[in-house]
DNA sequence: TTCACTGCAAACGCTTTGCATATGG
DNA sequence: CCATATGCAAAGCGTTTGCAGTGAA
């Protein structure tokens, strides 16, 4: 599937969510997934902003914030926390699910699958009697290049 | 180990600490220090700061940020970003590696172990070159209370 | 027409910083 | 002594909120 074959399938999922929920389809938060799928790599709402500041579109943060917010929900991006500030998104059309390895030095990301890790939510979800739905694992350390 | 003899342990770790890296050994910190091993559980800055206000110990935010720094570097506390706003933790003297279940309703939150996290970190670190130093894992869901 | 959405700016809340004062070594 | 710590309050900074104006349905 080739980046525009990726647009309109990501546009039609968000269009089908708004409509499902009674959201109305703004100019302003197509406009933002297609920003949003135009980034190769993690961004933050600051560089969403700034992007989008540079073409056509000028949003506010306000509805920045606020459309992220129905991406998540119908899991069009994926939210992270790596510090106690700036938060992170990452597209996720149909994208296996992953986690992270982070250096500590060069801040490089690599992402991984483990099958193990659907395991553990199980396991532990009906151990503890809890109804495990999602996950956070990040692995730290130091990358081929950084360690000694 | 008793309270005592833990709180004996944490002490000397800490003046060890605060002279090999020449900080000094303030009756602040020390209070601190004292005041978190008496936390039964998770405990974030506000909560630290109403509980030695009360009592005969009054610091300032800025001295408590300050001492769970030193502490966090010396091992002695682990921090959670469970969210994007206030930052929680927890003493961790000699006590076994675990991660937490979170309800996303009531917040409750359950610390569990299991060895193939370790097993995942050996693996994926060798597949990838990586030399794992450390992790964080959170598994979100409904505990049994709160999911219907 | 109408009410959800947008933009703007102010408010928020946790954390950090600046500076005058206090004190450990 | 004096450089480091502390306390206080102000500043920072990402995010949220209030509100008047706008535009999708």
């Amino acid at each position: 599937m080739n980046q525009k074959e990726i647009k309109n399938s990501v546009n039609k999922i968000f269009t089908e969510y708004l409509t499902s929920q009674g959201y109305r389809k703004t100019p302003e938060r197509f406009a933002i997934l297609d920003e949003i799928y135009d980034c190769k790599t993690h961004f933050d709402v600051e560089l969403l902003y700034m992007r989008m500041k540079e073409k056509k579109y000028r949003v506010s943060k306000a509805t920045l914030y606020n459309t992220l917010e129905l991406l998540l929900a119908c899991k069009l991006i994926i939210k992270h926390q790596f510090g106690q500030n700036t938060a992170q998104y990452e597209k996720s059309h149909k994208s296996k699910q992953h986690d992270h390895l982070l250096c500590i030095a060069c801040s490089r990301i690599i992402e991984f699958c483990d099958p193990r890790i659907q395991e553990i939510k199980n396991d532990i979800g009906d151990f503890n009697n809890f109804q495990v739905n999602d996950h956070s694992l990040y692995l730290y350390g130091y990358c081929e290049k950084c360690k000694k």
